[in-house]
DNA sequence: AGAAATAGGGATATTTTTTGTCCTTAATAG
DNA sequence: CTATTAAGGACAAAAAATATCCCTATTTCT
């Protein structure tokens, strides 16, 4: 059980349009030449972010991405969740129910102990996702990059940005 | 991202073995049948167990499965882990290396903050798992299972084991 | 000793998911 | 009017999950 590539991709991809000035939009091909990624199934991801309404999209020349709401108001979880979807990782493919000795009709009603343990150890990788904001990441980067690199990156994509 | 449906298997075999008494042996072929899985399939699953130590077979009429340790010290993430494997569920693959800007070299050394912060909500979803045993399971089950539901399973595996 | 049942494991096949490409359409900027 | 963009549908390739088949060594029972 590994994550999509796509949600590293799409992480990625946040932490750099949060650092994008105020109204501009940075488009799929510098995103995915910045990271060496293929460009048309990164946009797949963006896609998806998109759908989930996390960015903000405009066509034409100078369009592409921006983040719809600030850093700080964008959790993991929303960006892990909108590429990766909402689905549990245990899903329960109910076999008591072939259990021989069983009442016909038996266990339609609730979940069983296994799947709602499962269930709640999913609940907390997502409760984790859930308390990191993308600002948190942002900040850890912004102390953990060389500042000349993280300068270069910067202008790199301002350069790029409509 | 779903777990592999030997997961279910394997902690549901789990929760059978727990009330196999002692010294006694259920095989594979009672395991499939009592959940309604293929056979051969559910092997793969209980080999890993074998291989992770978590029961112990022998072989022969009579032979098959039983725990290696008593529910108690047997945890969730043992068997899942056992199963499912190791590894994390978020792999890193260090797109930051393509960054046009980085100086040649650069982003050898430490893993970055989006990993690290993936790798902290796997480790609360480990935690969990670690956090329940195979006999709390047993616990619940023996509460909400119907109790004549519960004797005619228990003595329909005490009549097929070994 | 011989027959039957078992776990282990290798080889292979099928299905599903992930990853990736290609192309068309509608919108936008210059 | 042209160039560029996101959106999305169709398709292709690769990888992983889900099996199935078969052979071997071991153990039990007769
Ligand atoms: S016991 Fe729970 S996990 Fe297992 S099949 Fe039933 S509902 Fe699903
Ligand atoms: S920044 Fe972190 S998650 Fe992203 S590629 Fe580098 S090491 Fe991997």
């Amino acid at each position: 059980m590994i994550l999509k590539s796509q949600v590293e991709w799409a992480l990625h991809c946040c932490a750099i349009l949060a650092g994008l000035p105020e109204g501009r939009y940075l488009s799929t091909k510098a995103l995915a030449e910045f990271h060496g990624l293929p460009k048309e199934y990164l946009s797949k991801a963006l896609q998806s972010l998109s759908q989930a309404g996390l960015v903000h999209t405009t066509l034409g020349p100078s369009g592409g991405y921006r983040l719809a709401k600030a850093p700080a108001e964008l959790t993991f979880l929303e960006i892990v969740e909108a590429v990766e979807g909402r689905t549990r990782t245990f899903v329960c493919t109910n076999i008591r129910a072939n259990n021989p000795c069983r009442a016909p009709g038996y266990c339609d009603e609730t979940p069983c102990a296994v799947a709602r343990i499962m269930w709640e150890a999913d609940e907390a990788w997502r409760d984790k996702l859930r308390s990191v904001r993308l600002s948190d990441l942002v900040e850890i980067l912004a102390k953990e990059i060389p500042s000349d690199l993280w300068k270069r990156s910067f202008q790199w994509v301002l350069e790029r940005a409509g």
